[in-house]
DNA sequence: ATGTACATAGTAATTATTATCAAGTCAAGA
DNA sequence: TCTTGACTTGATAATAATTACTATGTACAT
């Protein structure tokens, strides 16, 4: 079928821009390294590639659970440890008495071809920031992402109150029916722009106030 | 934060659904399962509950490299096997010797918190396809998906020939400018629509036929 | 009984990846 | 040298799986 397999300026960045990397990137992050040196080059073209050389059996494929397929450029068979937090993948060294043999070829009926190991854990970095926010106290919501329009007028009718208000109150001073109140100030909680020092009473957070600067 | 887990009828189904099933499903399998029960649930429903469920420690999920993620009711700790062909998971039984145990907690820094360890092969079922594949010779193209509106012109133009043609002979008889030929080309033989039976000339592929059917 | 927190259905949005296709490049052969 | 076709690319559309949003609904503690 496939007779030439060309080495395309294209295929030979992306192979050596892999080969610098330990970090098994992800098909987008080796993207944004190679557009640096091809501007032009589509994300398509190495999403294609990095398939091609595995099929080729040039690199390798490091497919962690559930999420971004990871490439390596090292060949030799090698087990893998990510990060449960922010995804980062390192190698892991087994020792030789830990290293599973696949004797059995087969078992339930299936041939089996092989075998994946991986750990899992909180890496270096993630646990530093694990201790400063325990130190802080900060509980920063995970997602700080943008407010919507009804979400931004009931913080802000928090933050003109100075003492927590139940939902009854914030309807009063927002164009909001009562009924909505909740959903909001649920979505809210969650980003941590709003806390419930008592059952039912809310007030604004640090975090909220900033979020509306 | 979470005082309460409601205990509603979506989630009472859910999880009966999934005490019945040994397949490991993902969420839309179950969801096509429970829709004949409660016709109305969504299926951002079942996603939701069974990541509540999976949180709250009630049910245990399967995350096999980079595909859907599956559901588990046996909260015990075991192995998967699954198919490379079908994605279908099966449990597995490893002999103690070689269960790894996971003595070092730190390695390269990461507090490591468990490991995974999943075979790969292909199941009964896909073995046997395999081999009345092999005995009938029948390459029937992988993906015999719809036809587009280019491809079908050529393909037609193809049946009507009784001989191999070249792609000028294409063009003479198609909307198609003879650049765009080759493309087309491409793509049906992929399909296994078109063969090439010698350099430069193609014919239509007994599939072809039935294609355009 | 009521008010609140939690849930749901329906849908939109997001994320990661693959497919499509016109156009470009290249190398072998007429 | 010219043609031809295989292979490749960039741009973009499409797909698949999952998650987010929001109005509305419901369970449950008081
Ligand atoms: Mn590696
Ligand atoms: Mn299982
Ligand atoms: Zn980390
Ligand atoms: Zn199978």
């Amino acid at each position: 079928m496939k007779h030439t397999l060309r080495m395309t300026h294209q295929r030979e960045i992306i192979l050596a821009e892999l080969r610098k990397s330990t970090s098994h990137p992800t098909a987008d992050e080796l993207y944004e390294r190679i557009r640096k040196k091809l501007p032009r080059i589509s994300l398509a073209t190495v999403y294609r590639n990095l398939e091609i050389l595995f099929e080729a059996g040039v690199i390798s494929k490091v497919e962690i659970s559930g999420r971004q397929k990871r490439f390596d450029y090292d060949l030799e068979e090698h087990d893998h440890i990510y990060c449960v937090k922010c995804h980062r993948v390192d190698n892991i060294n087994l020792p030789k008495t830990q290293k599973i043999v696949v004797r059995q070829k087969e078992q339930k009926g299936y041939r089996i071809s092989g075998c994946r190991i991986e750990f899992y854990g909180i890496c270096p970095d993630c646990r530093k920031k694990q201790k400063k926010e325990l130190e802080g106290d900060n509980k920063m919501g995970c997602s700080s992402c943008e407010l919507s329009d009804k979400q931004k007028e009931v913080l802000e009718a928090l933050a003109k109150s100075n003492d927590p208000c139940g939902s009854k109150d914030i309807a009063s001073v927002t164009s909001l029916e009562p009924k909505q109140i909740s959903c909001q100030i649920t979505a809210l909680k969650k980003k941590g722009y709003v806390a419930s020092p008592v059952r039912c009473k809310y007030e604004i957070t640090e975090e909220g106030k900033k979020a509306l600067d």
